[in-house]
DNA sequence: ATTCCGTACTTAACACTGTTAACCATTGCG
DNA sequence: CGCAATGGTTAACAGTGTTAAGTACGGAAT
């Protein structure tokens, strides 16, 4: 008697551990004693499964965010905090980050968009930030959360490049990092 | 008689029409009226052909940014002019562009990484141009060449936050290249 | 001229995939 | 007791990537 969550964990497991290309209903109700036709019954389809993890993913990497929000800081090092965190959760957990971008909206009719209340709380949460940054007259934007979606593209931008094994091979990763964080926070300062 | 051109051709145009997860080899070889098996005498296999369709974008956006570079102009001046280079490409062509992200090496053992030499002359240029801006004082990095695959990152992540659909509705896809141009360029200056 | 070889392609099959229709068993409720 | 819901099943459909084996044909060598 599976529940969602265990179809939830047991599918993120064979994710992690297989890859994605290797993801199929039958291996997923095989790891709980199954038959596939059962996940049918609390999923309407692959699609519906993987939308849940989708979910439950953007929610993690928000809990991660949000918890490093707790500890006092100025805003420019909040960026930075923010960066880091960001970074780790996503090298971290690879896989599950990057559920987060394989579900395809527009190749998905279905895709609930009010779903996104959890990734858009955290698209917020740094537009607050930022906000904090130009009232404290150390951040120059024209629209903080513009500037919101801007400092997320880049932080993607950058794990992508890595996760996709895209980096230079003289390159080291830290030096990547460390560099691409002077950059990214270099761009919202007056 | 097909050439490997046309295998070529007709899965970019079956991958624009249909989307990826529709691309099947059945279907590239009935385009060509032709059996599937065919495509086997030229292409190992579908990663195979997919790697091939990459290299082929690579060489379409590489040679569209080195086009932009002819036209004469300051450093600062040329990141802006590749920025939106790479975006048009990018924006005009999605699924020639995604074809370069989708292919996971990490989950492709024979991938070549030899191969790559064109999307690391695109590196190199854009090093190019940032050591010309710090030599002439306008830019502030410690590495071009790490800095180049920092910006192709940053210019990637914007891409991928438009395509993947997560673009706040109330904000304009041209406010966020806009202003996201602005603090890419601005993390790079003096 | 005939054998041989490589090229280009086919048929047929294997082992998978997502998905669905139809069905069975157990449980709790009126 | 009957009945509906719950949670599962079997069997099948249509489609996938891939391969083993075979055919047809053109040109080169003997």
């Amino acid at each position: 008697m599976p529940q969602e969550t265990d179809i939830l964990r047991v599918t993120r497991e064979l994710l992690i551990r297989d890859g994605f290309s290797k993801l199929s209903m039958r291996k997923i109700a095989n790891e709980l004693d199954v038959t596939a036709t059962t996940l049918y019954h609390y999923f309407e389809n692959k699609d519906d499964l993987l939308l849940a993890l989708v979910e439950d993913s953007i929610r993690q990497l928000a809990d991660a965010l949000r918890q490093s929000m707790e500890q006092e800081a100025d805003p420019v090092t909040r960026l930075g905090i923010l960066t880091d965190t960001f970074w780790k959760f996503a090298l971290d957990h690879p896989q599950e980050y990057e559920v987060i971008y394989m579900v395809r909206p527009e190749e998905m009719p279905k895709f609930p968009k009010e779903k996104f209340q959890e990734i858009r709380s955290v698209y917020e949460m740094l537009a607050g930030v930022i906000q904090d940054g130009v009232e404290a007259g150390l951040l120059d934007v024209e629209d903080p959360l513009v500037s919101a979606y801007t400092l997320w593209a880049q932080l993607h931008g950058v794990v992508s490049v890595i996760l996709s094994r895209r980096l230079d091979t003289r390159i080291s990763q830290s030096q990547f990092l460390e560099q691409a964080k002077d950059h990214i926070i270099q761009g919202f300062i007056t």
